[in-house]
DNA sequence: CTTGAGTCTAGACTATACTCCATAGTTTAT
DNA sequence: ATAAACTATGGAGTATAGTCTAGACTCAAG
C-alpha cells in the first residue's frame, strides 16, 4: 500500500488538475505533508479527500475562501474552537435556506415535467410562473 | 399601484445594481417589458422576482448560463415541453445531489458545535476529519 | 429654462478561479 | 547513459461575472 503520492498521482486520484492543486496551494486551501530534497510535493489520500470537498463545495456556491474557511475549522485538544458557536450556527443557518431553495426549484421542476406528461390544451407557463406558486 | 418601474427602481426594489440589469439582459436572462421612445427600459414586478431568482440560484452554485435554461423552460399551449423530460429529471437529480451534500456539510459543522460544547479533553480534531465519518 | 438626477451606449477595468506556457531540473525505464 | 515522462517556478492568458467611466441625452422640479 502507498500512503504518499506526487502531484500527478494525486491529480489522477482526485480529478483535479495539477496546476488547480498547485493554485489551491498558493490560496492556502491544502498543503503537501512534505517535499522531497529535490522540491517533489508529496500528498496522502486526506489531500485527495480535501480536493474532492473543494470540487463539490464550488458546486454548491460557496466561493475558495469560503472553503478555505470550512476547512481550517478545528477543535483544539482543550475542546476550544477555531470559530465560535454563532459563527457556526450562522454557517448552519445558511445551509438551511440553501436547501430550502434547492427545494423550491425541485418542487418548480416537477410541476413542469408534471404539466409536460399531462399535456392539457391550457398547460401554458413558463418556469419563473410555477415557481411563484 | 404601479405597475412600470424604470431601471433605477427596479434595481432599488429588487437590490440589483442598474449595471448589473443591463448586463443580464445582455446575457439573456431578463429582458425589459417595453422601450419608451427615447430608449428608456420598463420592467414590471416579474422582473424583480426573475432578479431574486438570479440571485439566489447563482449562490447555489447555478452559473448564468444554467439559470438562463431554467429561466427559459417553458411548457406551450400544446402542453409541449421546451425541455425533454430527460433532461428535466437530470436537472432534479442534480438538485438531489447538492441537497444530500449539503447535509453533509452541515451534520459535519454540527459534529464540530457538540465537541465545542462538551468540551471534552480529547476532542482534537479538524472539520474534514469529521466530515468522512 | 436651467440644473440636477436619471438614463443611454460603448468600452475599459476588476476579481475570482483557473489554465497554459517557457524554461529548467529530476526520475525512470530501456 | 540517455530519452521520455514528471515536476518546479514564474508569469502570461482565459472565462465568468460583474463594475466603472466617459460622453451624450432626457426628465422633473424650482
Amino acid at each position: 500500500m502507498k500512503n504518499s503520492l506526487k502531484i500527478g498521482e494525486l491529480s489522477k486520484e482526485s480529478g483535479v488538475s495539477i496546476d488547480t492543486i498547485r493554485f489551491y496551494e498558493e490560496k492556502g486551501l491544502i498543503s503537501p505533508i512534505s517535499r522531497s530534497d529535490k522540491g517533489y510535493r508529496f500528498y496522502n489520500s486526506a489531500t485527495s479527500n480535501a480536493l474532492k470537498f473543494i470540487i463539490s463545495s464550488k458546486e454548491l456556491g460557496f466561493t475558495l475562501n469560503e472553503i478555505k474557511d470550512l476547512i481550517n475549522i478545528q477543535v483544539s485538544k482543550k475542546g476550544k474552537c477555531s470559530l465560535t458557536l454563532d459563527k457556526i450556527k450562522e454557517k448552519e443557518l445558511d445551509i438551511d435556506k440553501k436547501i430550502s431553495e434547492l427545494r423550491k426549484i425541485k418542487r418548480t421542476l416537477n410541476k413542469v415535467s408534471k404539466k409536460c406528461e399531462s399535456a392539457d390544451s391550457d398547460s401554458n407557463c413558463h418556469f419563473l410562473e410555477l415557481l411563484g406558486k
